[in-house]
DNA sequence: TATCTAATTAGATAATAGTCTAACTAGGTG
DNA sequence: CACCTAGTTAGACTATTATCTAATTAGATA
């Protein structure tokens, strides 16, 4: 793939009502007028985004009558996304390399019956063991404090400290004392 | 908001220049005068884009003497690229379907300087317009009446009117002559 | 045929962004 | 100290872009 179409393609992204748009399609196709309506922008406006966005492969569309409905094209917008990660990257070989450090921490700190033996002071080691705990968390459910405090203690009976670093390293975020886990994305990294 | 790091991190992917920095850091860190030799750029074009590439946080830092070395944080930098795809298609993205009506009623009433054009006589388009202006005050932070009037006549000269529409619609109180915010739980709805 | 609706085009405007030169800061070293 | 090298800041210039209004095309329908 040539430089071009991959800056072109990030370029179309780079607007955040494009990024509107394809979280409307993404729901399902929608005319112009629809799309102009939801977004509080006019024809003309919308004429001009679609153009990028069909120009750049993300959505192609059908006319019926003189309407067009746009549709996102699934299969091409994933591609785009990954190319630039797999070209700068060719081997995974760093990847491995990560999760075998991982799991040698893990196997460090976490006793046989799975429960914590110490939290770790080194903030790499830390993450890690955090990563590793948030993972019997339910994406999307919401946790009142004492129950994410009865999780904790499963493991470490200090749940304070732990849903403390849970919140600091954006594994989690608290409203009105209500947790609830971060998309993956947000979370701490190690390196 | 969590759209703005999204369309941030495409926007600054959106430029040639930024994606031969990438492919040329993902052999390995290189300082910043290297970068400009490599590229036949100028010293200050390339902290123009480091200092991009660093706010979408794809790269990170390290000094040695004064001499900085940039690299690529790798993992961040895939999971942003994975980000919108996976929000696209996990249905759970699209209940911002409602943010999205309200981001319309703003794009139609608040002008690109930010200040607002007219005030809404629908009270629904009202509601979300006042919601909007009130984002800018301090929760818990007490106003003198002509503080808050000052604050709306940056949106718009009838201050007196909004002023009024913040306390019919719970989204302040006041008590002899001091303005405060309202728990949100308070604010009117539009449903 | 006259009219309605969806979409496009053209042109204007205002904001953003990439690049440069020139001047500056700040460690290091002869 | 004087000088060198890496980086930043400020300001100018240019190109691109997001958005709008007004006018236009084209199919559908009463």
């Amino acid at each position: 793939m040539q430089l071009n179409r991959l800056v072109n393609f990030y370029k179309t992204l780079g607007d955040p009502n494009r990024i509107r748009i394809l979280s409307l399609l993404a729901v399902g196709p929608l005319h112009g007028q629809a799309i102009a309506g939801k977004l509080g922008l006019k024809a003309p406006t919308i004429t001009h985004h679609m153009a990028k966005l069909r120009d750049s492969g993300i959505v192609y569309q059908r006319k019926d009558k003189n309407t067009i409905y746009y549709y996102i094209d699934e299969k091409k917008f994933r591609s785009y996304s990954e190319a630039l990660p797999n070209m700068l990257y060719q081997s995974d070989f760093n990847k491995e390399d990560e999760t075998l450090k991982e799991q040698a921490v893990i196997n460090n700190f976490i006793a046989a019956d799975g429960t914590l033996k110490q939290i770790p002071s080194q903030r790499k080691k830390k993450i890690i063991i955090l990563k590793h705990l948030v993972n019997g968390l339910e994406r999307g459910k919401k946790y009142p404090e004492k129950e994410i405090n009865d999780y904790i203690k499963k493991f470490h009976p200090d749940f304070a400290t732990i849903r403390r670093e849970f919140i600091i390293n954006h594994f989690m975020y608290r409203e009105n004392n209500i947790y609830e886990l971060n998309p993956e994305e947000m979370w701490a990294t190690i390196s």
